[in-house]
DNA sequence: GCGGTGACGGCCT
DNA sequence: AAGGCCGCCACCG
């Protein structure tokens, strides 16, 4: 039954999502080792990409480890923006003051 | 079973 | 974290 553990793996991915503050942004692998998935951070977004299909999560405040937003999905830098999150002129944040501290 | 691809990460420049 | 390169793991044809 690994559809089973595919759904705890989706359940453990969005709890974290949730979780994250707002004007904040965490990393793919940052979210994955929080997890124990630290070697899936790529299962991690694209679970992500199914999150707003599953519920209304918070997926826009999840970045890659570039800080920059997810091809295909231009809207998301303008939600961030919207929370207070600043984006650099190339396109990507502002990791130094805006990465979520999971400590 | 194989090869290519990706909402990625880490190291080097 | 600004860009380039290689490596990992899971999914798809």
């Amino acid at each position: 039954m690994k559809k089973v553990l595919e759904e705890e793996l989706i359940y453990e991915i969005l709890s974290v999502v949730e979780e994250i503050p707002e004007g904040t942004v965490a990393s793919y692998g940052q979210i994955a080792r929080l997890i124990g998935r630290d070697r899936n951070a790529r299962l991690v977004g694209r679970v992500l990409s199914m999150a707003q299909f599953y519920g209304n999560y918070p997926c826009h405040r999840v970045v890659n480890h570039a800080g920059r937003t997810a091809p295909g999905w231009g809207q998301q830098r303008f939600l961030l923006e919207e929370e207070g999150v600043i984006f650099k002129d190339n396109g990507c944040v502002d990791m130094k003051k805006c990465q979520w501290d999971c400590e």
